[in-house]
DNA sequence: TTGACATATTCCTATATGGGAATGTAATGT
DNA sequence: ACATTACATTCCCATATAGGAATATGTCAA
């Protein structure tokens, strides 16, 4: 068995760091495919069918603008995913506690020692 | 060109969801294979092929123990996914909010209209 | 209608994949 | 030493890519 097609769900379609580019850059507003080709700097083909992607999984809405089709993120559609990370959130807080635990206990250790040379 | 490796980064490791399966469960403590393969139901080569693209891309750390090797989730390296959709989180709420106020529009329609009837 | 513009699709190809089956390797018990 | 347990790796294969090139579709303007 292949791996699952990019247009399968969401994860597989923004496995893709292009497409991860265009929902970026059409979060903040809808644009036309031209836009997005001279602000990625890709080929228009390719973000054509980038687009065509992203549209079967319902990462991006279109609508036609006379001959320009303008695209804009569906950020519902990410929210599946961040909502599987979230769920590890916490276990990298407590790595990060841990981890300034140890630093404050090195401070600590070296104030001690009053003729320390300290890194630079 | 073909898709990009399935190691070449957390995205594309995690997009398969046998791999989220696995770690969904080393989640919480560490498990020798033979666990996972009971756990969640699937081949034994085909769990240690699955861990073995998880520890390219860090995303697991392993320990031997005898026979065993104990796999844990190394919830850091899923960081980068989180925060790249986090970035999208106050547009769905927006969103959220946008249907919430409709919602409640269409309430306030509804209960002008006395002879209404209720849809169940 | 014809041409220009904006976007989409098709054809091509090298490549990475996940599953199945079989085999390899390392550690333990006797 | 030998069998057993616990994993890992290898080989095979059908399949879905992403990019490049070429072409098709659709819309507007004159």
């Amino acid at each position: 068995m292949p791996r699952a097609a990019t247009t399968s769900d969401a994860f597989n379609a923004v496995a893709e760091p292009r497409r991860r580019d265009i929902l970026n850059y059409l979060a903040l507003q809808e644009r036309p495919v031209g836009d997005i080709v001279d602000a990625l700097g890709l080929e228009q083909p390719s973000v054509s069918k980038h687009l065509r992607v992203l549209r079967d999984v319902g990462l991006v809405h279109v609508r036609r603008h006379g001959r320009q089709m303008l695209y804009r993120t569906n950020a519902e559609a990410i929210r599946p995913v961040h909502e599987w990370t979230a769920k590890f959130e916490r276990f990298w807080r407590h790595q990060l506690t841990r981890i300034k635990e140890r630093a404050e206990a090195k401070m600590a250790e070296a104030s001690m020692q009053e003729g320390k040379i300290k890194p630079d």
